[in-house]
DNA sequence: CGGGAATGTCAATACAAATGTAAATGCAAT
DNA sequence: ATTGCATTTACATTTGTATTGACATTCCCG
């Protein structure tokens, strides 16, 4: 994605898709700046500013007409595959993207996780086998602070290292439960446990399948 | 690699890297001090060094581009992803890409997953579920007509539907032996039997996990 | 067609916020 | 002691956003 925009060059494109709708096209730069309580330089300044970063397209130098790109064609054909980070530790310090310890990165196929700033932990731990998650497994993650009843998710024991478990809330507790006979469900204060993720996929190489041949 | 840098001056580097391949640039100094937990000038402190040790380089005094030169980079020409098939049916006629049938494709990590002609299969029944391998799961597969003991392997028995299995072979016959208790271990004559492949590595989507939840 | 009104462009300028640089310093490990 | 890595603080530069005014182009109506 090309860089992102300011939060004065958002509004200002909302402004602009809000306007192209209503009346079939781009308001003049003076029109654009009453509107907006600015000058017509300043418009001027701004529509430069969304072209540059592949958001809006005139056509010559006196053109009066605007085209704006849709994001989607923007990325000229969908990429088909995305670059998600894997990250090693996660650290109590939120919010989730500080303090990431970085190991790597990894490519997954961009039709079939959806969702932004997905990340993958890599499992360590066979409490999770009961649901084909192994140990050595990549699980892509989908970041959430919260969690539904049943799912499996990432969390943060008391600012320890991160597990993958299925989450319960209780009256007064939380209920991590492993997925595993010989673990058994533990319980927890609403305080000792900070929900990072839900788990969404998981990736497994040839490492560890060739670890279960052994 | 003239690993001349100190761990910690690899991580960050590593960092840098990520955040460019990610964002298209380089984080300012403050963001990647937020993202390290660290201080911005230890920052400006560690990209000198960077510098210094010819890793990167700088344009002007206050640029703030960055560009990352050392070639160590892993995927430097090559491509980081790759695309492969999704075989639905394998029909018993050989060679194996011949005659497939085409459910789409998938992109895999192709530093994870190496080697020729790979192709996926959509892993049906839960025969597996006790070596983490599930209903709906995407199994990798390396093409390969023999097979060794232990190995988990994609098979056609009597030219029907290609099951996934872990293979055994003995003195007159093949055993094919699912992991889960459910089923139970089945022998087949030497000419049932068609090795297809050899499963390398598991891709669980948003779908089969939802299902999990239940 | 011609001319005025509306519109787009450019240059100089201002200011705040974000960002990069530098200096002084502390601490731990070699 | 030196080096690596961190801090804090002060300062310099760049960038985003705004201004104003002069000028060029285009549109439209008489």
């Amino acid at each position: 994605m090309p860089p992102d925009l300011t939060p004065r060059q958002e509004d200002f494109l909302r402004y602009l898709r809000e306007e192209i709708r209503r009346a079939g096209r781009a308001p003049s730069l003076r029109r654009a700046a009453r509107d907006l309580g600015i000058s017509h330089a300043a418009v001027a300044q701004l529509l430069r500013a969304l072209e540059e970063k592949g958001y809006a397209r005139r056509q010559g130098r006196y053109s009066r007409t605007v085209h704006l790109l849709n994001p989607a064609r923007r990325t000229a054909g969908l990429q088909r595959w995305r670059e998600i980070p894997v990250v090693g530790r996660i650290t109590a310090g939120l919010p989730m993207y500080a303090q990431q310890q970085w190991e790597g990165s990894v490519v997954l196929d961009a039709e079939l996780y959806r969702g932004e700033n997905l990340f993958a932990l890599r499992v360590r731990g066979d409490s999770m086998t009961g649901a084909g998650i192994l140990d050595g497994d990549l699980a892509v993650c989908q970041p959430r602070q919260y969690a539904c009843n049943g799912e499996i998710v990432v969390a943060l024991i008391g600012g320890e290292e991160a597990t993958v478990k299925r989450f319960f809330l209780g009256g007064d507790h939380i209920e991590l439960r492993p997925e595993n006979p010989a673990y058994r469900p533990v319980r927890y204060g609403f305080d000792e446990i900070l929900v990072q993720g839900r788990v969404i996929g998981i990736q497994r190489g040839p490492d560890v399948m060739r670890r279960l041949e052994g």
